[in-house]
DNA sequence: GAAGTCACG
DNA sequence: ACGTACGTGACTTCA
């Protein structure tokens, strides 16, 4: 840390610098302590973990409220970058000094903060505390007149610190368990290059997805017609390829070799990477403020995208592992929330009474759709049900459901007509959703989170296509993540307050996990299915489903 | 840095 | 005739 700013005086502000020297700086800032761990000042800034984080590496536990102009701003508008400069441009109708002036651009001829004059980083540092300062009380109005203050005090704050104590603790990886995975996927991937490359009879770069359309649909000339993209190379995305591999074995070893290139890069070899050398655990980072419709997003390394769907994906997940002996990994999922939330607000009572019976959604659908007694439900018409669940949520087309399903666009068509016949309520409450959206300008969630969507009633029908899908997906998607942010918040505070050893460590939209004290174990499971169950009350139950095991797949 | 691809919910 | 399912982040190639 180089230097505090503080500003509680529109245009005025201070700068503390600090010297080099932890010691040292732990002795300036002793006098602050009163001021940063005082219950009752409110404290603002711009991203407010990044700097709560900080402080805590000087043993600084912040306390008192909060007030962080990047998430008010994500509230007052979603869809929005919500980068400091910006705003005080926007809102302030002010040009800050951008960072790259002073140090220059990145590379490595960029300099730190601690080589900049001190003069230069005050009148920096200042500035920046003062418009954040004059940001908040225009946000706080803004949001009062959006109403979404409660959202923003109840929710969205007290998330931060939330997020913050699962970012310092978090999660264990087995390293040598991924370096032996790493070793038989390298053997996987360069058998399976070589049969690629005696079928093209030439050796190219099988990354290059510009050489691979060349391959096989110039040399090889696989089809008459291949797709293309929108820059007019030859499309060669999974779509595309699954369609040819039945008849071209060379193609399915692409998407084989595809798939393990993918796990081996993005997971097995970049992870152990990942781990922090002071704690010998990954930290990701969650951002509380890109995703438009209220959802968190993990990144450095993203913990939200982990392979579960394939067997060797599978593998990744034996990775995550409990801390250590004394525990295990406990994963808490919300068993159909979307899908739960659409029943709910739409009132539907054929949808609200399966889930009250607490029936398997697919399945009772599949059944009603199909006209067919439960027990009679074949495993394609559940499936093809599924699907269909599924993309009512995002507003699908009988196009999409035909790309999705073995069925063809007329057996599509019929069978979303059918589905809303035997749902009618859902058909009506997708529509009062546009209708909304068309004489307001926004959806809401739950909480009343907002998406605006300025397209709504645009001549041209592709855009406003895409905000109508955008007003019905925005506030189940939304809601769910209101619920699932408030259940974080009660099992936080319960962890904390009473001292738990167990500890929360990743979301992932639906899902939450823990390092579970083997001796809390039970007392866990009660907690958090209790506390997630009832976040939030709905017209129908909301259904918890809690799995423990010794790595995370395990715990599934 | 854009484009293409693919991992997740 | 046209375009065609929501929300993300990471890796690789290539201009």
């Amino acid at each position: 840390m180089v230097g505090i700013a503080f500003s509680w005086e529109k245009g005025k502000g201070y700068y503390l610098v600090l010297p080099e020297d932890y010691q040292q700086t732990l002795a300036v800032l002793q006098p602050f302590i009163a001021f940063f761990e005082h219950p009752e000042i409110e404290k603002v800034g711009h991203n407010l973990k990044y700097d709560l984080k900080v402080l805590r590496n000087y043993t600084i536990e912040v306390k008192g409220p909060l007030f962080d102009t990047m998430i008010a701003h994500y509230l007052v508008n979603p869809d929005m970058r919500h980068n400091m400069d910006v705003l005080a441009e926007t809102y302030l109708n002010y040009s800050p000094q951008s960072i790259t002036e002073l140090i220059g651009k990145k590379g490595k001829d960029q300099r730190t903060m601690r080589e900049v004059a001190e003069s230069d980083q005050t009148e920096y540092a200042v500035e920046d505390a003062d418009i954040t300062f004059q940001l908040s009380s225009y946000f706080q109005k803004e949001m009062e007149s959006a109403d979404t203050l409660s959202l923003y005090q109840q929710v969205e704050l007290p998330l931060v610190s939330v997020l913050t104590a699962m970012e310092c603790e978090g999660i264990r990886l087995d390293v040598s368990f991924l370096k032996s995975l790493s070793k038989t996927l390298t053997e996987d991937i360069n058998q399976l290059e070589k049969s690629i490359f005696t079928a093209a009879e030439e050796t190219f770069n099988l990354a290059s997805p510009k050489q691979l359309g060349l391959i096989l649909f110039e040399k090889l000339k696989l089809i008459e017609k291949p797709k293309k993209t929108k820059t007019g190379q030859y499309s060669t995305a999974e779509d595309v390829l699954s369609y040819l591999a039945k008849d071209h074995p060379i193609v399915s070893d692409i998407l084989d070799w595809r798939s393990l290139q993918k796990l081996q890069s993005t997971y097995v070899d970049a992870l152990p990477k990942e781990i922090n050398p002071k704690t010998g655990r990954v930290h990701t980072i969650y951002n509380q403020a890109v995703a438009a419709t209220g959802r968190l997003s993990s990144n450095n390394p993203n913990l939200q995208n982990i392979p579960i769907r394939t067997v060797r994906g599978q593998q990744v997940r034996k990775a995550f592992i409990p801390r250590d002996e004394n525990h295990l990994l406990m994963a808490a999922d919300y068993s159909q929330i979307e899908l739960r939330i659409i029943a709910a607000l739409s009132q539907d009572e054929g949808m609200v009474t399966a889930f009250q019976n607490n029936e398997d959604i697919h399945k009772a659908t599949a059944a009603k759709v199909f006209n067919v007694p439960l027990e009679e439900v074949t495993r394609e018409q559940r499936s093809n049900a599924k699907t269909v669940n599924f993309g009512i949520v995002y507003g699908v087309s009988a196009f999409g459901l035909s790309q999705q399903t073995d069925l063809n666009r007329t057996e599509a068509k019929a069978l979303i007509e059918t589905y809303y016949a035997t749902y009618p309520k859902l058909r009506a409450y997708i529509q009062d959703q546009i209708d909304f959206a068309r004489d307001h300008g926004y959806v809401s969630t739950v909480l009343g989170r907002r998406r605006y969507l300025k397209d709504i009633n645009s001549q041209n029908a592709v855009v406003r296509g895409a905000d109508e899908r955008n007003g019905v997906n925005a506030p189940i998607q939304g809601s769910a993540a209101d619920i699932i942010k408030l259940a974080m918040i009660a099992i936080q505070e319960k962890l904390t307050g009473e001292q738990w050893r167990s500890k929360m460590l990743l979301q992932v939209h639906d899902e939450l996990v823990f390092d579970a004290h083997k001796e809390e174990l039970d007392a866990l499971k009660i907690m958090v299915k209790s506390e997630m169950e009832n976040a939030f009350s709905l017209a129908v139950p909301l259904v918890v489903d809690i799995g423990v095991g010794k790595n995370w797949l395990e715990a599934h």
